[in-house]
DNA sequence: TATTGTTATACTCTATAACTATA
DNA sequence: TATAGTTATAGAGTATAACAATA
């Protein structure tokens, strides 16, 4: 086996102009609801049903002020509610409320529909191969930090 | 040909973690040189020669005061510098630093690194069918948006 | 007139540190 | 004491609109 330096660089470079595509699909989907891209991956974090913040702030990793001010706008602008959790009173549910559950859904649709028109054109053995190929990479991720990814709707980190 | 909805979804969702996961990689290696990810992101794209403004606006896909305020507070640091353009007084080119060429430099090996790390369990044509189904994704976006991507280095937007 | 870039302004996003309330 | 979350503060990132200087 040769040591081949060259494939190894295109394909970092490759990885990470993708990012940066998925990225602006995100971000464009985002401006068509008015959302910031934050406030869009958030809502696609609450489709499946409200999440407390302390586990809002390791899916989003974000610190706990952070999260404190993207919920409080995200609130103000009426997408989510606080719920008090009735077994520690000390922590709240973060809820969707029903035009965040509405917007929410229609950004994870979008960006979903951008995304599968890109790649189409790709035949399905492919997308199949990618599709484990990624798997793989992030389960890699996963074991070197030991942090699990988020295993939720279309959502960008910062 | 089935109409099948569910790989779609999949795909589209291992790309968007995938992205995340860049993300991630990039955000990390930008604090270990204590860098916003932006800065990082203008260092890497300034490795190659001064850029003027016009031009990292649609690298950045940023307003042009934002990159005024970017590059404002980069040059401050110290990390670029702008350098008037001799055939249009109006223009200026934005150069590293010394500094910057080094923390560019740094910044860019680190995510190369990382991004390597995680894909050196990939079987070699893997990678390059994923390198290559990549390539296919960032063309068909060129072409359906007419915009073509940067073709530099490690590069992430915001 | 059109283009290049900056300034003024207003939000949003983010982190650190200190704090309150509950466990 | 430890944990869940907020508040205070400061800085960074971003966009829109209005502007200056040059083409």
């Amino acid at each position: 086996m040769v040591t081949t330096k060259e494939p190894a660089l295109r394909f970092t470079e490759a990885l990470v102009r993708l990012a940066h595509l998925v990225q602006q699909v995100f971000g464009e989907v985002s401006r068509e609801h008015d959302l910031t891209p934050q406030q869009a991956q958030l809502l696609c974090l609450l489709i499946d049903g409200p999440v407390g913040m302390t586990e809002l702030t390791r899916a989003l990793h974000l610190e706990k002020s952070s999260l404190t001010g993207l919920v409080d706008r995200a609130e103000k602008r009426g997408l989510v509610v606080r719920t008090r959790d009735s077994r520690d009173r000390r922590a709240c549910l973060i809820e969707l409320s029903t035009e965040g559950t509405r917007i929410g859904v229609l950004a994870h649709e979008g960006v979903a529909r951008q995304l599968d028109a890109l790649t189409r054109e790709l035949p399905e053995e492919h997308r199949e191969l990618l599709t484990s190929a990624i798997g793989g990479l992030l389960a890699e991720h996963t074991i070197r930090t030991g942090r699990a990814q988020q295993a939720t709707a279309p959502v960008i980190t910062r």
